[in-house]
RNA sequence: GGGGUCAUAGCCAAGUGGUAAGGCAGUGGACUGCAACUCCUUGAUCGUUGGUUCAAAUCCGACUGGCCCCU
């Protein structure tokens, strides 16, 4: 059996999951960008010891902040180990708010290795867009170079293998934990100001004057932020604001890839009978 | 009490006679290798009220509100 959790940001997916591996004796595989990553722990609100309660966790922690892992390495590992677990007919929840990632892993998004990595400097986006369509037609835009290079980079390692991105590998079922938006914000804010209590200055800090410098940094809300601080550029309150509007963007994006690139069943969590969504939780999957 | 000044979308803000730039926030959306990424989309008739004019956010008056100065 795969259960997959999936919702915006501090909605309580981590709680979830742990108390539906306890009630399944299931194991939890990370489907999260950003928890994979060793000493990024308050800032992407990973679960912690304590909170595991003895539930096996897997995908957390496997990689230093300085080693880069994209998608293609989480499809790879992730498979791995979900074809492990089947076999030995255990349980498996997948947590996270990732999208692209935990899609990748459950349905065929078919990655190739690849040499070569161009950044294509000497061209125009609209050279780029126009190399791509001699080949085939795009919907990327022509603003989004990131997609273009990207593009471009699959053409010229000769990655043409077409995927079949609706195509389920697995049975799941996805079930996903949502709130009305002004709830959600104020949990965030919230807990953005808690982070801060509980030692994210440090963290940060600590990686900071490790002088690491990687894409997990760049990205990670939270760490990006408190960066610019450390460099002077901004202020410590400017970057609290801009942690808690950088994770409220974030939150909107998650909802419209839940929402229309994956088939989820959504439950609005009860805060204040928590076993009320655990229990909403047990029937959809018992129900499947 | 007198004088001055300002009043444009939730916020910041351009426009100074011909029917409202832009930014931020918010909203909706796209997404097969940075995905906590990247990108796209979207809003007002200008404090109220009278007047001048073919035409006013833009000029004049009154009122209301904010700020400053004087007594």
């Amino acid at each position: 059996m795969i259960v997959v959790i999936v919702g915006p940001t501090g909605v309580g997916k981590t709680k979830l999951s742990i108390e539906l591996a306890k009630i399944y004796n299931a194991v939890i595989i990370n489907g999260d960008s950003m928890q994979v990553y060793k000493d990024m722990n308050i800032g992407t609100a990973k679960v912690t010891e304590e909170e595991k309660q003895g539930i096996e966790h897997f995908l957390f922690d496997i990689k230093d902040p300085r080693e880069n892992y994209t998608i293609y390495d989480y499809q790879k590992d992730g498979r791995e180990l979900l074809d492990k677990f089947l076999k030995e007919n255990k349980n498996v929840i997948i947590v996270g708010g990732s999208g692209l990632y935990i899609k990748s892993l459950l349905y065929d998004y078919k990655f190739q290795n690849e040499e070569n990595n161009y950044t294509f400097d000497d061209l125009t986006n609209e050279e780029i867009l126009n190399e791509i369509e001699k080949h085939y037609k795009t919907d990327i835009h022509i603003n989004n170079r990131k997609r273009l290079v990207r593009e471009l980079n699959k053409i010229k390692n000769g990655n043409t293998i077409k995927s079949d991105i609706h195509k389920p590998l697995y049975n799941f079922i996805t079930i996903g934990l949502t709130t009305n938006r002004d709830k959600l914000y104020e949990i965030v804010n919230n807990r953005v100001d808690k982070m801060i209590d509980d030692g994210l200055i440090s963290e940060v800090k600590e990686l900071y004057d490790n002088n690491i410098h990687s894409k997990a940094i760049e990205t990670g809300i939270g760490y990006k932020e408190l960066y610019d601080y450390f460099d002077n550029k901004i202020s410590l309150d400017e970057a609290i604001d801009l942690i808690k509007k950088n994770t409220r963007h974030f939150i909107k994006r998650q909802y419209t890839f839940f929402e229309h690139q994956m088939e989820v069943n959504f439950i609005d969590v009860d805060f204040n009978n928590f076993n009320n969504t655990i229990n909403e939780a047990k029937k959809l999957i018992e129900k499947n």
